[in-house]
DNA sequence: CCTTGAATATCGGTG
DNA sequence: CACCGATGTTCAAGG
């Protein structure tokens, strides 16, 4: 704890200069960060903390907020450098050109370690979930529904769900998995009028599934004539 | 460092319980979580960091990318118990409802600070600095330019720029910092159908700007007869 | 409160 | 590699 500049650097020297790949750094301290890239930001003087990670990812994290405040995209080159007095921290990043450049004032704990995980997170609950769901199992939608295509490549875009319903009317359905704004409407309005021109037919009927569609999209559903189905699929457990 | 399980439960409950939006916690080790809530995920056992910020925000990050495995949004709440010899962490928010689950396994360090940082990220180089950079030349759009408005209110959104061109005809601008997809010619679509429903006008012309413009997107452009600009600016130094 | 849209978005999947 | 679209997106701004 509270290590002077030249312990810091001899530990990150000892434990990580030659093995950035296999080990993490945790850095807290007061620093400033400076960054150049795709835009550009300075960050003032204050404690926070900086994690290095094995695949070269560098997050700065305020004591608020999920998001890093600062960071570096997985694939950077870090290295250490005393500058007057100053642990320096410089990290590159190619494809994007993006640099990064912590000065700390203070260095309150370094830490090293090497982690093993080889585990992969298993989610459900999200929109292949709920399109698998429906291509399960049509008639959630409604009686007579068949699936046709998923994923179906028109001009604008990709279209979730593709089927007929029991009058063999073509349906275009597409999936949010949260709430439903206007430019799901704008979307799923644009498939429709793309399957028009391309099957060549009058009636394609466009069906909109999230767990909420508020009234603003609705009016807009009522008034380009799509009939809308808001509903929640639960999220299955695994 | 490698703490047993009341060793580690009795220094949270010292200087983290009773004070949890002052001090922060840093724990690295193996451990798997559980979360439910928009949707649902498992994690195996493996070797992590999780870090509980100082107003609530929980995260659970892997040795490798930027993005934490699971996370809890900021004002969680965050309590901890010994079950069965193991420390648990469990994580509850309410709107929306999310809990996580973290069982720790092995506890490789426990670390508690309070960071005192005021600074605030100044960053520039982004959409809105673009739109100012052509606002004040407006030429760089094309000779006889003028902008009208920054920022113009119509049904379906916000016009980042609104302007006349050389002859006189209403312009609307739509600039991306990124790639412009799909999205953002739909977007632009919208932006100049209200405009030629507000003022009524036959000729409204659309003007995408963007770093680059894919050829679905361009194809996506002609088809509904918009001018299309594809170019980058510079972020411009603080 | 809600809705809208940007982001150094990040990330995975597909062609 | 380009490109599209989801994300437990997060986050800030404005009505």
């Amino acid at each position: 704890m509270n290590p002077n500049v030249d312990e810091a650097m001899d530990f990150i020297n000892k434990f990580h200069k030659f093995k950035p790949d296999k080990t993490m750094v945790l850095l807290i301290g007061d620093c400033m960060v400076d960054y150049h890239g795709r835009a550009r930001s300075f960050l003032d003087r204050g404690e926070r903390i900086i994690m290095i990670k094995q695949d070269g990812t560098v997050l700065v994290h305020q004591p608020t907020m999920r998001e890093p405040v600062n960071w570096q995209p997985s694939g950077s080159i870090t290295d250490f450098e005393v500058n007057s007095q100053h642990l320096v921290m410089k990290s590159r990043h190619n494809r994007p050109p993006e640099k990064m450049k912590i000065t700390f004032h203070k260095i309150i704990s370094v830490m090293i370690c090497i982690l093993r995980d080889q585990a992969k997170v298993i989610i459900s609950g999200m929109e292949t979930d709920v399109v698998n769901e429906i291509s399960n199992n049509p008639s959630i939608i409604e009686d007579g529904f068949r699936i046709c295509k998923k994923e179906m490549h028109v001009k604008s875009g990709l279209i979730d769900l593709y089927g007929y319903d029991r009058d063999y009317i073509p349906v275009v359905i597409e999936v949010k998995r949260s709430i439903a704004s206007i430019s799901a409407v704008q979307q799923l309005r644009m498939y429709v009028s793309d399957v028009k021109k391309d099957i060549e037919s009058a009636s394609v009927r466009g069906i909109l599934c999230a767990p909420r569609i508020p009234e603003m999209s609705r009016d807009l559903l009522y008034k380009i004539i799509l009939i809308s189905y808001s509903f929640f699929v639960l999220p299955k457990n695994h």
